[in-house]
DNA sequence: AGCACGCCGACT
DNA sequence: GTCGGCGTGCTC
């Protein structure tokens, strides 16, 4: 009788079990968990031998399940140890809803062929190929090339030579997996055959024979979202993050957890070639590639030819008086060029529906969401007010809750407004709305893209899911409504975002032989970012950006966790916080910063504070923490997060 | 995370 | 009197 460590795929801990078998790590297991009986991993944490073995229960049975691999173990622990998640947490992302049950039919893929077909590469492109050719072992490489260079060409070459010299696996993340179309086209025309996909919207069938493909490596390319990293790979032999620089790669619910940066660790256990690759890589991941910790690779020019968009700067505090107009005359005059030579434009603004605000002219009421301290957006589509948070919804108003009066105007652009306005100006141009709520599934991406490439729009307007790469062959006008809009906030990314978005949503335009042109509308054009814009200066841009966060010991010249302390209760919230505060270790190079009311100060119903722990580079930030918290006393109806690395300051 | 237990208000 | 809301505590 010997005794055990089993994991379950809850948000737990490791418990002991006794067992008469002998089975090893990784193993799949049935044992009693409270009044159920759960499947659980025999885990390669000590068993905890001070825990009473007459307490102990008995592993029930070891399932027909192949044991888990160990570099998926080291992987979930890892990321647990990291993130500060309990480890049960972690493995539940490794798992899927069918483990226990077989797979009656594996999944056989044709192999992708890395000779299916031969690209023409450029001279620039052909030393890229050449250089990432090279990397064995774990490396990693920043792919740095402008929109439009032909990034994933390149790397699909590198992709080819693990293929044909190895048994290996290449694992690809792409941002939001509803934006892949284009890409598996790409694909399939290079390898003949589609890859394995991984994400959220699989049905539970394809999610268990996917996942007994990557356990067993007859899937050779798995492309995904975050959650790929956590497949339990039979061997990786090389892992791709796409546009990198995308703050979608932070989960921000459940595990918080930053994609990329755990896929560095993910081919650190692999001990396998990491790229990066963006048009604008984040400031991480450039001072990595400064500073010789990563390779880089820069593509330089635009693929065949093409050229970056002539950029044309509007101030808006010059426009005239009148009615306020979003679309400025000089905006408005080219989209007229453009409509008369059958040219297409898109239209860029980070802002769903109609109006941000709803506001009462008469008494000054603003309609705010009962369960957040947020505004309802107008959305003149639905005919609905909408809560962007927790996606309260109720039908538009006719008077105002508070006084009664007729007078209820919506404030601000948002996207539907844009669009009304654009109709209004060129009635009988098509004009197509693009966010992420018209967008439930890849399927109406990929129409949209079909209307485009038919030239049956004229104006293509949306919201932030433009800016990825997506290739609009006739598009050579692109104008961006608000440029400032992101920079507003003071949070620390805000320039850097504004500054990747705006440059994203550029590239769009003139990616064939026609010239493009970009127009930035901005009330703040002497704003370093805006100016950096304007002038296609990146280098201006990363250079004021990686002083400003070195003199602020700011990431990645030092290391943020953020604390945020929430519960229905907002008194006892604000106790627990303040009790918190009081016990925080007194460490050097550790200041703790706060407690302040969040920005979104109450959401879906709960009251919420943050705290913000800054801390030089060489601190271990975990071990910090855990000082910290192992014995707080929280009461059960406030729940404390810790982010490590945060990316959303709300 | 689930799940059970137990304490209070609401209604057949 | 019973149903069920959710706050609290436990899972080897």
């Amino acid at each position: 009788m010997q005794r055990l460590s089993v994991l379950f795929p809850v948000a737990l801990g490791t418990f002991d079990y006794l067992s008469l078998d002998n089975l090893k790590v990784g193993s799949f297991v049935s044992a009693p968990l409270g009044e159920k009986k759960c499947m659980g991993v025999i885990w390669n944490s000590p068993p905890d031998e001070s825990y009473p073995e007459n307490k102990l229960k008995h592993i029930e049975s070891a399932l027909p399940e192949p044991p888990l691999n160990l570099q998926t173990i080291r992987f979930i622990n890892w990321v647990a140890g990291y993130t500060l998640t309990p480890v049960g947490a972690v493995l539940k992302m490794a798992l899927n809803s069918e483990m226990g049950k077989v797979s009656k039919k594996p999944l056989i893929f044709d192999e992708p062929n890395p000779h299916f077909t031969q690209i023409d590469f450029s001279e620039s492109q052909q030393k890229v190929v050449k250089g990432l050719e090279q990397m064995k072992g774990f490396q990693v490489a920043l792919l740095d090339g402008v929109t439009g260079s032909g990034k994933t060409e390149v790397y699909f070459e590198k992709t080819a030579q693990i293929l044909e010299s190895t048994h290996q696996q290449i694992l690809v993340l792409l941002p939001e997996i509803i934006l892949t179309t284009a890409w598996l086209a790409r694909f399939e025309k290079r390898f003949g055959v589609k890859p394995a996909l991984w994400h959220s919207s699989l049905t539970p069938k394809q999610r268990r024979d996917t996942w007994e493909a990557v356990r067993n490596g007859t899937a050779r390319v798995i492309v995904g979202a975050r959650s790929a990293l956590f497949l339990p790979f039979h061997d990786l032999g090389l892992v791709i993050v796409d546009e990198e620089h995308d703050a979608s790669f932070k989960q921000e619910e459940g595990v918080l957890y930053h994609a990329r940066d755990m896929a560095i660790v993910r081919a650190k256990i692999a001990n396998c070639p990491l790229i990066l690759a963006s048009a604008t890589p984040s400031l991480e991941t450039y001072v990595h590639a400064y500073q010789g910790d990563y390779l880089h690779f820069v593509l330089p020019e635009r693929y065949a030819g093409a050229h970056l968009p002539d950029i044309q700067m509007v101030d808006m505090r010059q426009r005239q008086k009148g009615p306020i107009q979003f679309i400025s005359k000089d905006l408005q005059e080219a989209l007229e060029i453009r409509i008369n030579k059958k040219e297409q434009s898109l239209l860029f603004l980070n802002r769903r529906g109609y109006a941000p605000l709803m506001l009462c002219r008469q008494c000054g009421h603003r309609l705010q969401c009962p369960h957040c301290s947020a505004w309802l957006v107008t959305h003149k589509g639905s005919h609905t007010l909408q809560c962007h948070h927790c996606g309260y919804t109720l039908p538009v108003p006719k008077i105002c809750p508070v006084c009664k009066s007729e007078n209820l105007v919506a404030c601000g652009p948002g996207v539907e407004r844009v669009a009304e306005e654009a109709q209004n100006l060129f009635p009988s141009a098509h004009i197509a709305q693009i966010t992420s709520e018209t967008l439930k599934n890849p399927k109406d991406f990929a129409q949209i893209i079909e209307q485009m490439d038919k030239g049956n729009i004229d104006i293509l307007i949306g919201t932030q899911i433009l800016a990825k790469g997506h290739h609009f062959s006739n598009l050579t006008l692109v104008g961006v409504i608000d440029a400032d809009m992101g920079l507003s906030g003071g949070d620390l990314r805000a320039g850097e975002r504004t500054f990747q978005l705006i440059q994203q949503v550029m590239g769009r335009a003139g990616r064939e032989s026609k010239k493009g042109l970009a127009i930035l509308q901005s009330y703040n054009p002497e704003n370093l970012i805006i100016k950096a814009l304007q002038k296609n200066d990146r280098s201006a841009f990363l250079t004021e950006e990686m002083n400003a966060r070195r003199i602020l010991k700011m990431p990645p010249f030092g290391k943020l966790a953020s604390l945020i302390i929430s519960g229905k209760n907002q008194t006892l919230t604000y106790q627990t916080v303040q009790k918190i505060v009081k016990h925080a270790p007194v460490q050097q190079g550790v200041e703790v910063l706060g407690p302040v009311v969040a920005p979104i100060s109450k959401l879906r119903g709960k009251y919420r504070y943050r705290l913000l722990v800054k801390a030089n580079k060489n601190i271990n930030m975990q071990n910090y923490l855990h000082l910290w918290m192992d014995h707080a006393i929280i009461p059960a109806s406030v729940d404390v997060r810790i982010d490590i690395d945060p990316y959303s300051f709300f």
